[in-house]
RNA sequence: GGCGACGUAGCUCAGUCGGUUAGAGCGAGGGAUUCAUAAGCCCUAGGUCACUGGUUCGAGUCCAGUCGUCGCUACCA
């Protein structure tokens, strides 16, 4: 139906600091979205990775005595270890420390020097090593960065190169104006609409301190800031500047999924860096919202960390990706519980779903010997069916996944009170009720494959088994499967174990 | 200080262009069943839709102000 392509990026992530579960969710929800374009049709490109630049790194390095380079090879195993336990299906992992990566960085520098949009001057201040970044007086709280209060800060001056992002000022103006979409939440748009107003500074985009990074291509002596660095990921990873075919076949960008604190460097600069490299915009940046524990943020020093790892042994890979499309509205802040997480799992996986599941086939084994009967497929299922995968579609291209994944669940509902209303058992009493017990039982059954359908990128795995379970097609469906009567008659089915097992609740702490 | 949100049942939240008795899920209480992972289904919550005033035939839904929470930003010359 869809030969669009989609190409779609996380944020890459720093490597001073291990993943946790807001780390995490912002990947999850990427690979959902990626996922729903494949279901599409879409040709899809999913790109994460790595930060690895910035003496922060080369400094947790040492720390550790390890050359920089080990030690982004270690991070890069911690990460991906678990992406992988999460089942984050991306297409390509770049690190910034690749040649392929470096390539891009010096060209685009190349190219922004040559449109005369870098200019040397002398930088001195206050200089914050935990963000990378100059702090104004202002922003010091009793002489320290508020963000980073256990960190001394070092007076600095060195040379810099700058950015003239205030060149581009208006046309960031004109293309927000243009562009409904390009920043979302529309808070967020808010946000950046009011620093547009305010005037863009030009921005200081190498350091002489430092040596591990990118060399700026017109000054062996100082290398690229690991903001203006890292962005470049974007374009690297699809190709730029090396493979001309390939980045045009991908780029731009069509979504940008990037933590809601990060959102200007992704709606501000990067586009007026395209904008001077003359290279397309992104189509769309998100901005999402953190995963908060309680009421605290996520933060390592407040020790409110919560361990990926540690959850998906306990509730699996796809109960806390259904958990975290669930009950989040994307764009907004999510309060983490553990409590909430069971119960997620238990009364719309195990109870729900997995439930419907079982009862289906082990009626199916009772009342007909297992064998899917025919039947005619314009049932009140058919029609709750068409409704559900209506709205699921609107949804989850508005990046509403807590809307798509009600849209499934509808199905489940319907069906599970379908079974109250027609009372199998009943009607398998009765042979003159033969053809409408044939019905029942497979519309039960065909709202567990439709729903698996519309689940599958949420929950890949779990979905993947359920269609397994009914013997049709279990890899990679289309949304237009989803459609009634996908279901083959005559097809043989087996009593199978919980597909969601209930799960006992943490305990009360 | 400025800008922008948010404030709806115990909890988490939906509520489109303003229109009859304000919704869902979870939790809690009750009931009728038995196919199922003691799951599912049905009924029950009587909530000043933060507060006040305004526009309107009519406002949770628009406007102004107040209080509270938060985000961004500025400044304390």
């Amino acid at each position: 139906m869809s030969d669009a392509k989609f190409y779609i990026t996380t944020a890459i992530d720093y490597v001073n600091s291990r993943p946790h579960l807001g780390t995490a969710y912002e990947k999850v929800t990427a690979d959902v979205i990626a996922r729903y374009r494949r279901l599409r049709g879409d040709r899809v490109f999913f790109l994460m990775g790595n930060d690895e630049h910035s003496l922060k790194v080369e400094q947790a390095a040492r720390q550790q005595g390890l050359e920089p380079e080990a030690y982004c090879d270690r991070m890069e195993e911690a990460f991906t270890e678990v992406w992988k336990l999460l089942d984050i299906d991306y297409d390509d992992f770049i690190r910034t420390s690749q040649e392929r990566h470096k390539r891009a960085v010096a060209e685009l520098l190349t190219r922004i020097h040559a449109n005369g949009d870098v200019y040397q001057a002398d930088y001195e201040g206050w200089y914050c090593n935990g963000c990378e970044a100059f702090k104004n007086e202002g922003d010091l709280v009793e002489g320290r960065c508020p963000d980073h209060v256990g960190l001394e800060l070092a007076w600095l001056k060195e040379k810099n190169h700058f950015f003239r992002l205030s060149r581009y000022q208006d046309f960031l103006v004109e293309h927000y104006a243009k562009e409904a979409d390009f920043v979302r939440p529309e808070v967020r748009k808010n946000e950046l609409l009011e620093l547009l107003r305010g005037g863009l500074k030009d921005i200081s985009i190498s350091r002489e301190s430092a040596s591990w990074g990118v060399p700026v291509p017109f000054d062996p002596d100082a290398v690229v800031y690991v903001w203006f660095d890292a962005l470049i990921n974007y374009v690297a990873g699809v190709g730029w500047p090396d493979d001309e075919a390939r980045f045009q076949s991908w780029w731009p960008a069509d979504l940008h999924l990037v933590g809601k604190d990060i959102t200007r460097f992704h709606c501000i600069i990067w586009p007026a860096m395209l904008k001077s490299a003359g290279l397309p915009l992104p189509r769309a940046i998100f901005g999402h919202g953190f995963v908060n524990l309680g009421k605290d943020r996520m933060s390592k020093s407040l020790g409110t960390i919560v361990d990926p790892k540690a959850l998906v042994a306990r509730y699996g890979a796809d109960a806390i990706r259904f958990y975290l499309c669930a009950e989040a509205t994307f764009g907004r802040d999510l309060e983490y519980g553990e409590d909430r997480l069971a119960i997620r799992a238990n009364s719309d996986l195990a109870n729900g779903l997995g439930n419907l599941l079982s009862r289906a086939i082990s009626m199916l084994i009772k009342y007909r010997d297992g064998v899917v009967p025919a039947v005619p497929t314009d049932c009140a299922s058919a029609a709750v069916t068409a409704r559900a995968i209506e709205d699921y579609r609107r949804a989850m291209d508005a990046l509403d996944l807590k809307g798509g994944v009600e849209a499934a669940m509808s199905i489940v509902i319907h069906a599970n009170k379908l079974v109250d209303d027609e009372a199998p058992w009943a009607l398998a009493k009765d042979p003159s009720q033969a053809e409408r017990l044939d019905r029942v039982l497979y519309e039960l059954l065909e709202s567990c494959r439709a729903a698996s359908v519309l689940l599958g990128p949420v929950m890949p795995t779990k979905m993947r088994d359920l269609r397994l379970a009914l013997r049709c097609e279990a890899e990679a469906p289309r949304l237009e499967q989803a459609a009634f009567g996908g279901l083959a008659a005559g097809t043989r089915l087996e009593k199978i174990a919980p597909l969601f097992p209930r799960i006992d609740p943490p305990e009360e702490s």
